[in-house]
DNA sequence: AATATAAGATAGTGTCACTATCTAAGCAAG
DNA sequence: CTTGCTTAGATAGTGACACTATCTTATATT
């Protein structure tokens, strides 16, 4: 197909897609002329990868265009990819100290490996609760670390029946994709909870 | 204290308190003369939460101020107030048919409110999974729905011992502030998980 | 009296993610 | 075969956002 039919058939503006062309987020058409290219359902396909990335999880382009570079050359180990890919998402967070979030990692026994992204996450994450003048103490990180394990080791099951390169996508998409729904549920899960309660007064 | 202190200690540049304050996301201080005002630790504590809001969960200014306004202004009951919390959260979805949402709601016994955004919130996440090519089936949405409502229940134990204001900012807050822990927690798990296997070379 | 600092208003800046325009070259219809 | 339409690819412009800098006026401070 040509490109306006690729902007028809995504939804997407001819020029953006040049844009994210130019940006190497999306490889360009087979060129059979010098004004006629020819674009195929990959094509369609990171365009919708890009859409998901930057309309639902609202990743800057600088990030989406690192999970795809994940995807179409990942690292050594899943492992990697996999650490690689959590860098990419929010919160962005600099380099400090991580003794809240060690402190929390140890407590539930969970391996503290110390250039994984997501350790520096859960510091923020951490501040900005306390921040906010919320708690975050040993009995509140135990309260979610159970529930959590569980989900995660849940999540891997599926990994088991595809292929090396598929579970590589898997792994770098799902860690962002999954994220949204798991915390729309979560928002669910509050309603239900407060209207099926007698009393209403006292969430 | 004056705004310069306030700046010092709060590390927010003066030029910037004054922004927040044009954009009525922070109160003036109290005005003593025509070239004095004295700011007080609420002040400094508003500026913490707009800081946490802002950098940790990312949120535009916009949503960080709809937030700060239920706090201030609660509605009717917590009930609602946090209904409109939840929609000052992203992914920010447009109105359009829920239908994915609602099938995954009612296999799992939920409380499908119209009016609650989180619908269309879930609705969207949906969508983006599919987009980038992942699942979302009846058995995805079922090995998610037990943790979650694990975690919700626990997360409603600590509102008991609160007044009903307490109540009303640590249900916003909290439904805001805990997401980016939750969410760094599942991807040290998945490390963990990764990290503890026998064999790295099906994951 | 001279200097520094503050409040509050107005205008300017840098970044991001497009979006519009431009140029040159095919392609399609009459 | 020629007139007009479409396309590829390059360059420049736009609008939203979140500050940031400057300016004016007034008041502390030394």
């Amino acid at each position: 197909m040509r490109i306006s039919e690729l902007s028809e058939r995504s939804g997407i503006p001819v020029a953006s897609i040049k844009f994210y062309i130019r940006e190497g987020m999306l490889p360009r058409g087979a060129t059979t002329s010098a004004t006629r290219a020819e674009y195929g359902d990959e094509h369609l396909a990171r365009l919708r990868v890009i859409q998901a990335l930057s309309d639902v999880r609202a990743l800057p382009l600088a990030r989406v265009k690192e999970i795809l570079s994940l995807i179409d050359e990942p690292d050594e180990t899943p492992y990697e990819t996999l650490g690689r890919a959590v860098s990419a998402l929010p919160p962005y967070a600099e380099e400090t100290s991580t003794d809240r979030a060690r402190a929390t990692i140890e407590q539930l026994g969970l391996t503290y490996d110390e250039p994984f992204a997501a350790i520096e996450q859960l510091e923020a994450a951490i501040r900005g609760i306390e921040a906010a003048g919320l708690a975050w103490d040993a009995e509140t990180a135990a309260r979610y670390a159970g529930p959590i394990l569980q989900i995660a080791a849940a999540e891997l099951i599926p990994l088991a029946e595809l292929s090396e390169s598929e579970q590589v996508s898997y792994a770098v998409l799902g860690t962002a994709m999954y994220e949204p729904a798991i915390l729309a549920l979560r928002r669910l899960a509050h309603q239900h909870l407060l209207a099926t309660r007698e009393t209403d007064d006292d969430m």
